[in-house]
DNA sequence: TCCATTGGTATCAAAAAGGACACTATAGCT
DNA sequence: AGCTATAGTGTCCTTTTTGATACCAATGGA
C-alpha cells in the first residue's frame, strides 16, 4: 500500500483511501483524534499495544499524507500535540462507520483466559500513569 | 491484523472491521462483488495486479470470515462463483463511502511515463482474454 | 545526585505478506 | 497428439512490516 503511493501513483479510490487510514494504528489513531488534540503520550495511553516506535512511524505517514497536523511546542520537557486537518476531518463518517459496523458484525470473541500480551516493563511504566 | 484475529480476540471495532476488508484486495474484491457474482478468473480479469495465489488466499479468508459464499459446480472445466453473503451484503455503504472519498480527496497521481509493472508472461495471456 | 518525564531515533531481528513460477486434472477443439 | 481453459495448490524467495531494546537532551523534583 505504501509503497504503491509512494512509488509514483494510485489506480484506484479504494486503494488510495485505505492506504491512508485502513490499517489498524491509522484508523485508531485518527479515530482518537475525532475527540479532539492529543498529545503524543496520551495517544500511547490510548493506545497501550503500539509501540512508541509504531506511533510515531504512523503518525509522520498521517502528516505526510496531510491527514493530521503536528505541532510542536519549544518546551522542556518536550511537547508534541497531533490534532486532524480539515482532510483528516473529512474521514469522520467514515471512520465511525467502520467502528459502528466492526461493533454491530463482529462477535467479540472473549480472551478465555488469555494470556495478556505481556508488555515489557518500560511499556508498563507509561500505561501505569494512565488512571 | 489477521494474526490478530486468530489470535482468539478482537479488541476493537475498527480493527475487526479493518481485518475482514480492510486491505487492497479484499477491498476490491469485496467492492467488485457489489455488482453480482464473479467467477474466479472474472475476478482476476478484474484486478489484473493480483496473482492467482493472492487471489485465492484472499478469497479464502473472505470465505472464511463469513463476507462472500463460494459455490462449487461439478463441471470440467471447473467453475466456481463468488457471491457477496448477507453479511458481506452489509459492508456496501461502507465500501461506497470508501470510494467515493478516495475519488473525492486524493489527487490522483499521474503514471508519468511509468514503466508498466510488467506481469509475467502467463499474467499476460490470462489478461488478453479480457477484451 | 539520581530519577522521572517527554517525544522522539537508531539498530537489529523476527514475522508476515506478497510475488514468481511450476504444476495439476479433465474436457473439448483442431 | 497437442493446445486451451478453469480454478486452483505448492514451493521458494524477496520485500515489507513490526517488535524489542537501547539511547538522547534538558529540566524539575526528592
Amino acid at each position: 500500500m505504501r509503497k504503491q503511493r509512494h512509488q509514483a501513483y494510485t489506480c484506484c479510490p479504494l486503494e488510495a483511501a485505505l492506504d491512508v487510514m485502513g490499517s489498524k494504528w491509522k484508523a485508531t489513531i485518527l479515530f482518537r483524534l475525532l475527540d479532539g488534540t492529543r498529545r503524543f503520550n496520551e495517544l500511547r495511553r490510548l493506545m497501550p499495544n503500539v509501540t512508541q516506535r509504531m506511533l510515531t512511524l504512523q503518525l509522520r505517514e498521517l502528516e505526510a499524507d496531510g491527514m493530521i497536523l503536528r505541532k510542536v511546542f519549544a518546551e522542556v520537557p518536550p511537547k508534541v500535540e497531533y490534532s486532524l486537518s480539515d482532510l483528516g476531518r473529512t474521514l469522520e463518517p467514515l471512520l465511525r462507520e467502520l467502528y459502528q459496523w466492526g461493533q454491530t458484525h463482529i462477535q467479540r470473541k472473549q480472551p478465555e483466559a488469555s494470556p495478556e500480551p505481556a508488555s515489557s516493563s518500560i511499556e508498563k511504566k507509561i500505561l501505569r500513569s494512565s488512571n
